[in-house]
DNA sequence: TGTACATCAGTGAACGCGCGTTCACTGATGTAC
DNA sequence: TGTACATCAGTGAACGCGCGTTCACTGATGTAC
């Protein structure tokens, strides 16, 4: 039994270096160019070995897309609590660390924010960690609504009803179809994205000059926007 | 010299055709996926025919990113062209645009807003079509600020002193590093493509459920964020 | 504790594929006198 | 207008490459009695 721990504790082990050393590949060369034989030379194995730990090139990328969306999830909850009490305090390191772990892994962050990967379709398994960082900035305005800090009065816009019903039950947020509290939530979240897509992929070239300004007065603009208090 | 002329119409057609022909296997396989062979089996000639043309797959690929963003800065300019005087129909038409454009081409759409292509580096040739949905949106506003309809009045958050100082050159927008009137202009333009990629690349699955609603709604708030009245 | 059997990890050769690019070539189309 | 030459488009074979995946196999590691 022990042995046969050994055994389990082995492959798992090689399991995780596999993933490793594909996570360095991808890192240097982007995932289209990801390959399992250029994985396994690596590691000094046959190409054929590395199917007895994945299946094929797919599952591969997938363990890859979800390992990258918890890394991202890990850096925004650890940005969270380690942040003071204060909550435009937490949001801005929250959108920090998204943004320091992109441009610190950008192939990875490609992965997963970029374009798909032609002929991939990602598996349910990566919806719960690909939901991650936008729990964060949820449970940050949660909190302040319910400390009374956070103004959730349906303000008649409606926007609410444009989002799915799942949002207010898997965010805590109040189910408001008439206001827009979530939307203004949603969108922060989707500008977070925007703004470093922009940077990491070029887009603001000749645009913004100081990108780490730009960004802090931006996700300062989406706090206010998103319900908190100055 | 007439047959001088013909050849060199014959040439340019064939270029042409086969920028076509790339552009519709682009459309149906990714960035990636797109190969000169391919072209050239569909075309009927020799691969090594194509040379003639292209003098490698990545001057095919840049000709086909300068048609993406020429596709979608041509979309801009006939909806603002298109639509009522007033500045928000303008607004809301111009964006639209994009966004319908973008859903209409998602492989070229994703070959100039998603993840840079491996191994391939963004000439120069492609910085100025790029810029056009981004200049379309702050002449709305230039107009705007000539008719007296948006206030210019700095707001002394200075955040117009992240950005380079070609944005106001370029635009036409004042140049007041103290006032944030650019930048919010830039966010803006950052939201809108923010908002595109995420409905695109999958992101809001479970999150919003009218996207059509939902991006009315968005630009609706830029278009007050960035100034234009009500 | 020892032995017979089953499971598993890893090998190396092979299949079949498609790619980008080069090169010497054949005809056809244009140009200059 | 006719002829000699130059330019150009297109061909087809070849080079060299790397890929994902399969398969029958050899040893080693674990399991059951």
């Amino acid at each position: 039994m022990s042995a046969a721990g050994t055994r389990a504790r082995v492959r798992a082990e090689l399991t995780r270096e596999i993933a490793e050393v594909a996570r360095t590949h991808l890192a240097s060369d982007g995932a289209a160019a990801l390959s399992l034989r250029a994985v396994a030379r690596e590691l000094g194995m046959a190409s054929s070995a590395v199917y007895r730990y994945f299946p094929s090139r797919d599952e591969l990328l997938t363990a890859l897309i979800i390992d990258a969306y918890d890394a991202l999830g890990d850096a925004a909850e650890e940005a969270d609590a380690a942040a003071g009490p204060g909550l435009r305090d937490r949001w801005t390191a929250v959108c920090r660390s998204a943004r320091t772990w992109a441009l610190a892994h950008p192939h990875e962050y490609a992965l997963v924010y970029g374009s798909p990967v032609p002929g991939y379709a990602a598996p349910e398994a990566t919806t719960g960690p690909a939901g991650r960082v936008g729990l964060v900035l949820t449970r940050i305005l949660v909190d302040g609504i319910v400390a009374g800090d956070v103004d959730v009065a349906a303000d008649g816009s409606g926007a609410d009803a444009a989002l799915s019903p799942d949002v207010a039950e898997g965010t805590g947020l109040p189910a408001d179809p008439a206001g827009s509290l979530a939307t203004r939530t949603v969108l922060a979240w989707t500008t977070l994205f925007g703004l470093i897509n922009f940077e990491l992929f070029g887009h603001t070239r000749n645009v913004v000059a100081d990108h780490a300004a730009h960004f802090d007065g931006a996700i300062s603009r989406l706090a206010t926007q998103a319900g908190l208090p100055t």
